[in-house]
RNA sequence: GCCCCUGUAGCGCAAUGGAUAGCGCACUAGCCUCCGGAGCUAGUGGUACAGGUUCGACUCCUGUCAGGGGCACCA
């Protein structure tokens, strides 16, 4: 039995199609589609419709000709074994119907294998990067890093899953403006416990957090220089420990002080400037950008003599390609987005492709409580943080609430529905059909034996189940092709309603042992692609509730 | 002014260019002697507007309207 079996029938089309001399019409646009509505068969191709326009025929004839075609392929062969039917339908679809052994066996794979069974090489081990949340170590992290946290952290665990070889990185901004005006906060607010009048400016960090690290910069005595970076590492420590109470864990730390001390800038620099992308105007040093798709040419060297951000991000950027990576995705916040096409550029010039580098602009969150907006503000420190968020509804709900929308698109997160525990939090609807499928097996002493006959599944629900967990690759597919993962928890709420529907319709222990074992079977199956699905958001997956 | 995101049922959202646009909340009517009712079944109700591309558009393009966010020799 073909584990690919859509694999199998894409080489079947593409016989008849060479049979039939219309290969040369659509190699490239050759697809086969999982139906979203089961009532079109198990798979279906439109490629009727497309030759119809380049062969300038109907497309029911054109499908006929190919559907009599297969037929006839699909006889002489295995395949006769597992496709019960094709046929033309709707406006010249092509449906493929498959015989139900086919699911059965699927099944069978899963609850035999398990995950093993559900993971693919679809990524053929190529090495991506994912950069995510990269907030400056002045302040606690937003709910804005921890939506970029959730989204970077579970897109990492799925591409790992399809193949690829993945690493996490936080690029760590530890000096400049930012560290300076930190540690002058520090600086002031010491004065002030020392009993000094101080005026503090408006552009200074204002949260009370300062005071604490003041407080434990005056007893460990640390000089006045030495603040702005002693104030970085207290509050990177502090980052660290709450990304990792998220479960979110950074495979690299990328010290942008580092970078500055390495020479990878001028050495950026020199290359840059023997290709002819560097000028000097008005006692600055400018990228040429918009030969490369850039709408204005951007300064790297300030009149001052001082570097712009974007100096050490275009080193940056060329070492994580010399690092060995070849596809690298970053996840900015919206305030990025005009950004996106420098950087872009900057890759260009060194002689990469664009599309190696793809950019997410990870929408902002809204914290609503009690269905009223909560307004933030970064400078004082008002925010509410990821550990707010973490403290109130938990690591679970936190990441799936993150997860729930298109990564592209505002999200709004009331914390008062993620605490809920009804139908209105979907991650509860999710975990109690896992705790579900746990309390049933928990309560049967029937052995699934590897053998078990399955063929007695012939309710539509069970089918409809099995299909629903078949599902996964797809949806899995669809995260890396959009390069968003969130589409995996619309999937596993449609998995969950399609098992308590099952569940509802049909008892599990039934007199009929055999059937009782065959479902047993089945709602293992379920238990092991729910808990693949949770694993892959990082979130647990409890037998009792 | 320019750029990005979003307009789908009363509300919150879904639909890798595909066939009869799905789900939750709310509302209405039902389902527990039985594996977890935190569940299930049925009903009401919808693609902002105007063009275009396509065999086919919620989806792509142009414009209009509405909401949100962003546009430094700041990071």
């Amino acid at each position: 039995m073909p584990k690919d079996i859509q694999r199998v029938l894409l080489d079947l089309v593409r016989n008849c199609l060479v049979q039939l001399g219309w290969w040369e019409y659509l190699r490239e646009e050759l697809s086969l589609e999982r139906p979203t509505d089961n009532r079109f068969g198990d798979f279906t191709t439109n490629l009727a419709l497309k030759l119809s326009k380049l062969l300038k025929r109907p497309p029911a004839t054109i499908a006929a000709e190919l559907v009599n075609s297969l037929q006839k392929q699909i006889a002489e062969s295995e395949l006769q074994y597992l496709i019960a039917q094709v046929k033309v339908e709707g406006a010249g679809f092509i449906n493929f119907y498959l015989k139900e052994d086919y699911f059965y066996e699927q099944l069978r794979t899963i609850i035999t294998l398990g995950q093993q069974a559900l993971r693919s090489d679809i990524g053929s081990s190529r090495k991506v990067l994912i950069e995510f949340v990269s907030a400056n170590p002045t302040g606690a992290l937003s709910v804005a890093h921890a939506r970029q946290a959730a989204v970077g952290d579970c897109l990492a665990r799925v591409l790992a899953f399809v193949g690829f070889e993945v690493k996490r990185e936080y690029y760590l901004n530890d000096e400049g403006n930012q560290i300076n005006i930190l540690g002058a906060s520090v600086g002031l607010r010491l004065k002030e416990l020392q009993g000094e009048k101080v005026e503090f400016p408006e552009h200074y960090y204002q949260g009370d957090y300062i005071y604490d690290i003041a407080r434990v910069a005056q007893d460990r005595k640390i000089s006045l220089a030495d603040l702005g970076d002693f104030a970085a590492d207290y509050i990177l420590k502090i980052i660290k420990q709450e990304l990792n109470d998220f479960g979110v864990n950074f495979d690299f730390w990328y010290s942008q002080k580092q970078l500055a001390k390495s020479g990878k800038i001028e050495e950026a620099f020199s290359r840059l400037k023997e290709k002819g992308y560097l000028y000097e105007k008005e006692g600055a040093l400018w990228f040429k950008s918009t030969v490369l798709g850039d709408d204005k040419d951007r300064v790297i060297i300030k009149s001052d003599g001082n570097q712009t951000y974007l100096a050490p991000d275009i080193a940056y950027h060329e070492d994580k390609f010399t690092r060995g990576f070849d596809w690298l995705i970053n996840l900015w916040g919206p305030d990025h987005h005009g950004y996106i096409q420098r950087i872009k550029a900057a890759i260009q010039a060194f002689g990469h492709a664009p599309e190696d580098l793809d950019v997410i602009i990870v929408q902002l969150a809204t914290i609503f409580r009690n269905g009223q907006p909560v307004q933030m503000s970064t400078r004082r420190g008002q925010y509410i943080t990821l550990r707010e968020v973490l403290e109130e509804v938990g690591v679970d709900a936190a990441r799936f609430f993150f997860l729930m929308r298109r990564t592209s698109s505002h999200l709004d997160f009331d914390l008062e529905v993620a605490k809920k525990q009804s139908a209105e939090n979907p991650v509860f609807y999710v975990q109690y059909a896992y705790a579900r499928i746990c309390s049933i097996l928990r309560s049967s002493q029937i052995q699934i034996r590897d053998d078990l006959d399955l063929t007695v599944l012939k309710e539509k629900e069970e089918l409809d189940l099995i299909k629903k967990m078949l599902g996964l690759a797809t949806t899995l597919n669809i995260c890396r092709i959009t390069v968003d993962p969130y589409m995996l928890t619309v999937y596993l709420q449609e998995l969950s309603e399609s098992f308590h529907k099952f569940y509802d319709l049909h008892r599990v222990l039934d007199q009929d042992l055999s059937l009782t074992a065959a479902r047993l079977a089945l709602i293992k199956g379920v238990k092991i692609i729910l808990a693949c699905g949770l694993e892959l958001l990082g979130i647990t997956q409890p037998e009792k509730m």
